[in-house]
DNA sequence: TGGAATCATTGACTTGGGTTAAGAAAAGTT
DNA sequence: AACTTTTCTTAACCCAAGTCAATGATTCCA
């Protein structure tokens, strides 16, 4: 839980009472690579904080092909917020992909936490702002790089991801097929 | 500024002082057709919600064509968050596209306004949240769904978009030509 | 340690959608 | 009302990237 206070604090700084509050909404899991965390269809009532390991958010569309919601590691946020906001069952699967541990939250406890103390409302809401700054460039990116651009600008921005997992994964990450991706670095 | 009432209290009911203490916040603007909010390169200082008219925020890239990351009409709130949250210069436009009114909050008013209220505080959270949640709808469509699919989606969630702007914006916002999106629709 | 999955690469072929271009229609302006 | 500007449509052509298929390379696991 330590590491969670650290990245708490990384946006404002809270006392040891807040904390020992704020910890007794989270439970701690382990999980194995392959393990689902949400899948399709299920009702969505976590929200996961990773303290390590890897998982992969995909929405699998009416072909079957998988496309990739978002990647999440060490210290990432992760859970189906559109299902959340909207009340609907979950439209994505959330899987892992390196054995991990995580903290779950349920989400109506992340809205008691935020109703009651300023200071997490207010964390939630930073979080959330880098979150929507970050979906907000990749879509700039979808709109107007070609697969070659949005590779070498994911690499860039991601090195660390693009080390530890399937390159058919960044595929589609980056709307590419796996294919075209092995053309792209092959050209060099 | 009465609207703008109603709109907060659409998340959280405030008092009538808490109302007049917000509104000071704010400062009213009029905006004429083609005029500028924002510019590539400015220094982001202001956040605008909209009271009426229509804007598009757009990114040029290098080849100098425009990639649409967000149209905004009545009650939607508008910026480049992602200049803000990196302190960065903007790096979109904002453009208004019919004679609209704007109320104007600065980035540093609202920073003050969610510390000092929660209130507020929750509801920028709950704000966006919503914006994330749609972007992550935008951006699984445009990894999943060809341009049809992807207009169709999009003239059944803004039709009242559809019908106030011309054609051409709605492909730079979908991420296809003009001459594409025209075909489509002529194929019924 | 060897066999089975999974993942990556490469080539041949196909195709969706971009580009170019030209003309029609609509909107804005005087 | 006439002229300009912007927007839309349609057609011909082309190319980037998808698909299909076969082969190699890794990784996984009994």
């Amino acid at each position: 839980m330590n590491e969670l206070r650290k990245h708490i604090e990384e946006v404002t700084s809270i006392t040891d009472e807040e904390f020992d509050y704020i910890k007794t909404f989270f439970t701690e899991k382990k999980v194995k690579k392959h393990q689902y965390l949400l899948q399709d269809g299920d009702k969505v009532s976590l929200e996961y904080w990773i303290i390590k390991g890897i998982f992969r958010a995909f929405y699998i569309d009416k072909e079957g092909k998988e496309h990739i919601v978002q990647f999440a590691l060490e210290n990432w946020w992760l859970s189906d917020y559109n299902a959340f906001f909207n009340e609907k069952e979950s439209g994505i699967n959330i899987v892992c992909m390196e054995d991990a541990e995580v903290l779950c939250l349920t989400l109506s406890g992340r809205e008691q936490l935020a109703a009651e103390l300023h200071k997490m409302e207010h964390f939630f809401r930073m979080k959330l702002t880098k979150g929507y700054s970050a979906q907000q460039c990749r879509i700039i990116s979808l709109l107007s790089n070609n697969p070659k651009k949005r590779y070498e600008e994911f690499a860039s921005l991601y090195p660390n991801i693009m080390q530890k997992i399937p390159k058919k994964y960044i595929a589609e990450y980056l709307g590419v097929s796996r294919e075209t991706l092995s053309r792209l670095y092959s050209n060099y």
